[in-house]
DNA sequence: GAGGAATTCGAGAAATATATATAAATCAGA
DNA sequence: TCTGATTTATATATATTTCTCGAATTCCTC
């Protein structure tokens, strides 16, 4: 399962997504409408910022704006960002790979050949949703 | 990513069904062939048994045996015993359903629509590779 | 049938890591 | 000078991983 700063982050994104122009909202508009804790989503927030999936402006007027168009977002991005690998085990991760600590043949594990299918279907899905991707409704997660 | 109960787990029951006739495998020769932790191992063990997937035996020639044929265990039932639910979020899982603290309207969800289809994918795939599926090699993830 | 050896079972403890959340002090822009 | 982001620190809770110790149970041998 996620853990709460992924599902955090999706939605304060998607209401910046929403929200979004070119003025930048701020932190407390996205905490109030989305009812998130408001220090712990600046940290969040801060992460997407290095992460350079949003921008930030200090000072009157200032707030967080997406650094790109929504369309250009995937869910799988910011999931990797702030959770980690979608895969299930590091043996099939291609953002974080790393070889199992007492695996004999990698290419011969039943383990990894199942996991390696359900990363490609998870990553698939996942690239391949962007926060443009949305109705005209408001979320939660 | 899967926690190392998990993947001991897996590892520990493909040991089993491999080794597996009649005779139940002592934990010494599990831990001992995968190398794996001793006493954790017993936890995990200790688990699967009261969900069903393993018995046990105690005294001399004990140990565990698989309590059903190999081809009737699922990756899927093993992972949700140890791990829990497949689902991204508590709002798409079939076995441990929660709705969203703040969730306004799921049918129209965007983050639950995406899940949801996440959960599907993985689920299925995972529901029907069971312990039966494995090469003569041996495995570690 | 009594004793010893192998083995699971169960309760804790403990060290470590991670997740979640709050608070205070600081910095930069309008 | 005000607003809001940034940084740093702290607190709390929970999860993970491993280890220790002491049982209870069953088989085997004498």
């Amino acid at each position: 399962m996620l853990t709460q700063r992924s599902r955090y982050a999706l939605r304060a994104l998607i209401f910046i997504a929403r929200s979004g122009g070119i003025a930048p909202v701020p932190i407390s508009a996205i905490a109030g409408d989305q009812k998130l804790p408001r220090k712990f989503l600046e940290i969040i927030l801060l992460d997407l910022k290095n992460g350079g999936v949003v921008e930030s402006f200090r000072g009157k007027m200032g707030g967080y704006r997406l650094a790109r168009p929504a369309s250009q977002i995937s869910f799988g991005e910011i999931i990797r960002m702030i959770e980690g690998p979608l895969a299930l085990v590091p043996c099939v991760s291609v953002s974080a790979y790393q070889r199992c600590a007492d695996c004999f043949e990698e290419t011969t594990c039943v383990i990894r050949k199942v996991m390696l299918t359900v990363r490609d279907n998870t990553a698939s899905i996942l690239d391949n949703t962007s926060l443009a991707d949305l109705s005209i409704e408001r979320e939660a997660a």
